[in-house]
DNA sequence: ATGGTTGAGCGTCAA
């Protein structure tokens, strides 16, 4: 038995501030799933309701004040698992995995929020960069343990521009903290602890693909200086069901825009 | 080389 599964994911940039958007992004993909990154929302002041009024009666968020915080929004019955560390012991809400109860079983799906790493592509001058990397690390080191990975999707702001069309301008972001080598060697050690890349499978590597612009351009479709920084990975068994991708760019448009857009895969499982 | 913008929440830090 396969069903079909849609699963979303967007850097909100505050939710409170963007929970009008939402309903957006649910009349353009209508994915069963939803997951958020920086929802800088605290535990206690999540709009609890919020969810179940949007259509999306399952939920589960780990936020904090002022910074970072994950959420997940499900048409589907979820649980939420308990089996990752607290990554680099910061305790900083950027990872949230749920079990979604499918009929043909559960899938284990990964919402997580990497540190963007600051501005200086160097370990001892700038320590957000070294937490970045120690983090891709460490959730290297923890995938590779978990033995046959199946029915898992993987998705959030990873912060990394991984190919080289993933960037408007290889040469020149190669020295840019988000597209430096150690950080997407790191990237793709991460995604081969039996992942793939469910966006880049329906788009060839040497088209330019972008999930990001900058706040700091006045015409941001103009000058087009994007970064694809926000992913889906699906484990290796789940490929074959892949069936569509989107990255919602008219979503850079909205009043009051992320300056991240929603990613969308559909797949059957 | 620098600056450009936005959000949280009231200083400035983070992105």
């Amino acid at each position: 038995m396969t069903e079909r599964l849609r699963i979303a994911t967007w850097n909100i940039n505050s939710l409170r501030l963007r929970l009008p958007l939402l309903g957006r992004l649910i009349e353009a993909l209508r994915p069963d799933v939803i997951c958020l990154q920086e929802t800088k929302v605290p535990d206690a002041l999540f709009p609890a309701g919020a969810p179940a009024e949007l259509g999306y009666p399952f939920a589960a968020w780990r936020g904090m004040k002022g910074y970072n915080g994950v959420a997940i929004l499900s048409c589907l019955p979820l649980q939420v698992l308990d089996i990752a560390p607290d990554w680099c012991a910061r305790g900083d809400c950027r990872h949230l995995s749920v079990a979604l109860e499918m009929r043909s079983g559960p899938i284990e799906l990964h919402n997580f929020y990497v540190p963007a790493g600051g501005d200086v592509p160097d370990r001892e001058a700038n320590p957000k960069y070294a937490h970045k990397l120690d983090f891709v690390a460490e959730a290297t080191t923890w995938f590779a343990a978990r033995t046959a990975l199946s029915r898992a999707v993987l998705v959030g702001d990873l912060n990394i521009a991984p190919l080289e069309h993933d960037v408007w301008n290889h040469k020149q972001l190669l020295g840019v903290v988000s597209h430096t080598p150690p950080e997407t060697a790191g990237l793709t050690a991460w995604m081969q602890q039996g992942f793939d890349d469910a966006v880049r499978h329906f788009v060839p590597a040497d088209r330019k693909l972008y999930t990001w612009w900058s706040y700091r351009n006045s015409d941001w479709r103009a000058s087009d200086r994007g970064r694809r920084l926000d992913h889906i990975w699906v484990s290796r068994d789940l490929t074959d069901g892949l069936q569509s991708q989107t990255i919602l760019k008219d979503a850079r448009d909205w009043p009051q825009p992320s300056d991240h857009v929603p990613v969308c895969v559909e797949l059957e499982v």
